[in-house]
DNA sequence: CTTCATGATGTAAACGTTTACCCACGGATC
DNA sequence: GATCCGTGGGTAAACGTTTACATCATGAAG
């Protein structure tokens, strides 16, 4: 079908190896070899077959990449970044969706780990006990995971303070004068970072010497933040005037239940999401959240990656980078949702 | 390293032929053999190799998808479309970006080719003259596009009628009352879709007897609403009180450097986006805007392409889906960011 | 008692590369 | 004049599959 290195070969009157020296940059050939074996190349619009490369060489130059979901942006943000890296050291991404659902990460990463990726890059329900790591493992695939929280034994990660940047929100909301605190988080068998945002939200409301807040659940494909509310209303001191959700997107969906109630944000009831998805800060009022450097940190992930393969320098181990966060308030929006710099502060001196 | 099926025919003490046999259920094996067969498979934890077997069988299973962004949500939302229909169908995604990039559309395409994808799912600047869709076609691989306008001679696209959505757009700002009409496009020459939708945008006006809109270009990834503003401002009928935006980035964008000029939406001016992106439901007030079916899109795309791989029957031809629009007006919110269906009406009877 | 399907299995040749190894040549060194 | 080395180049064996073809029972049909 389409020309094979053997036919460069001939075409240029050379051997195979020399047209596979030549691509390759590995061993020398002649001037004069070189000019006839680009010219059959040029003319036959040859392009090597990953394939047959991939399988002989044992390395595929295939990164994997695997995500909860794709509908949540600060996912997106994250492959972005993985996709800029990786196409410049060379490599190009697999793809594959878990929707949240340990089942589905398992499958996922067969499907990736069938292709022979040189290495992955992932996002797990939750490390500990996770098949699909395990699975990464046993096969000896270098991965890097990304959101997920350090988890020893597994492989490094990349994130944000979740646990601190929990207790920021909690602190927020005292140093505003709430006592009533609430969270509404993704559940939490499906998200190892929200139930670390839930502790640290628990503990600063501890040390701050307020109640114990409200908690609910909710799924994360199809939250139902109206039920969460009721659940609440119906605590012993009522609905929360301070809320924290455990993402954006919920955090978007639980401001539109709030207003189904005729409570106004933050007026009647203050609300932080987490991620710091980028239209978070054209909404009116902008959404106050925990900002993460979603699409630095699938860099970071990258590049964490092509260095364990051998490609480059770089540090082992976890690396979290700092959290901002972005308050409410008076819209002083960038120049565009696409390259604008949302006001932010750093979290760390809240 | 990893088991080869030559390590399971050897423990259950058959040839390799059988067990590849078994594998993909081509040929019969024995009931005693195959168990045997699965039990070493089992025991050797044997995954059978992506690359050899697509290297022998000539066929990957893979599907490449290409698109301009991630940042837009857009697109992320096709992905996802495509993913649940590749993924059922037991097809792998290979990812690239070309950022609005026309010479990084063949980069990406290159390389997708290269390992040999079965077929290709992806968005280009334009059909009309993409060496992308060159080498494609030259290579033979199957490919179809998503958002690109039907172009003869060139693969089946899906998409939605986006002249006509220019076009509905400009009789609904008439009917507003609107005289001045404006557009701020994202760069015409990154975008086929942009360039028809303004097409029908200005025929609309023209069969309103509406004076002609302005229009103002703006780059794709970093645009400059504000700029686009200020040489609008400074025409001869002054600012335009109706403005199209051809992307729902850029219609945020746009009002929030409207904002920046003490002007509100929809009070002094009328801001209509494109694409529907779930977001723009919960900005306040919510942003009217031409609602095309993403993750549908998607879907149909990958149903279409793997139809063209011979897996399933299926139509041939472009595909045009309803676009509908979704009006701005009171936050009449859906449950959920996710799930909720956004208030829609039929463009096609405005 | 042949003949012949039929079913279960094995053999070995691809698929398109990379790469270890070998060879030939020419000049420098002793 | 023998020896050595460096350079450019070729041969052929993998890599892990699939699959055309061959083999060999077994039993049914003639």
């Amino acid at each position: 079908m389409s020309p094979t290195i053997r036919d460069v070969a001939l075409k240029a009157g050379v051997s195979v190896a020399s047209v596979s020296r030549l691509l390759n940059g590995t061993g020398r050939v002649g001037a004069e070899t070189a000019a006839r074996i680009r010219q059959a190349v040029e003319d036959l619009g040859f392009r090597p077959n990953g394939l047959g490369r991939s399988l002989k060489s044992q390395r595929s130059r295939l990164i994997g990449v695997m995500i909860p979901s794709l509908a949540n942006p600060v996912f997106a943000d994250a492959v972005a970044g993985i996709e800029t890296a990786a196409r410049a050291a060379g490599f190009t991404l697999l793809f594959g969706v878990s929707g949240y659902h340990a089942e589905e990460e398992v499958r996922a990463v067969e499907a990736l780990l069938a292709y022979r990726v040189d290495g992955m890059i992932l996002t797990v329900t939750d490390p500990v006990g996770s098949q699909a790591l395990d699975a990464l493992e046993a096969a000896r695939v270098p991965h890097v995971l990304v959101y997920n929280q350090p988890t020893p034994g597994r492989a490094p990660t990349v994130t944000v303070d979740n646990e601190g940047a929990g207790r920021a929100v909690a602190r927020h909301f005292c140093g505003l004068g709430h006592r009533r605190l609430g969270m509404i988080t993704g559940a939490l068998g499906g998200s190892d970072r929200a139930a670390a945002r839930l502790r640290g939200f628990l503990a600063g409301a501890a040390e701050a010497g307020l109640p114990v807040p409200a908690v609910r659940e909710v799924e994360f494909e199809t939250p139902d933040p109206d039920a969460a509310l009721d659940a609440m209303a119906d605590e012993p001191g009522g609905l929360p005037t301070a809320l924290f959700c455990s993402n954006d997107w919920l955090a978007i969906a639980t401001i539109g239940a709030l207003a189904r109630r005729g409570l106004a944000v933050p007026g009647d009831v203050a609300v932080t999401g987490f991620d710091g998805i980028a239209v978070g800060a054209h909404l009116t009022p902008p959404l106050a959240t925990i900002v993460q450097p979603s699409a630095e940190m699938g860099r970071q992930a990258a590049l964490r990656l092509i260095a364990m393969l051998g490609e480059a320098e770089g540090q082992a181990g976890d690396l979290i980078l700092p959290f901002t966060f972005r308050p409410s308030g008076p819209q002083a929006g960038p120049a565009s949702p696409h390259s604008g710099r949302p006001r932010e502060e750093r979290a760390d001196t809240m």
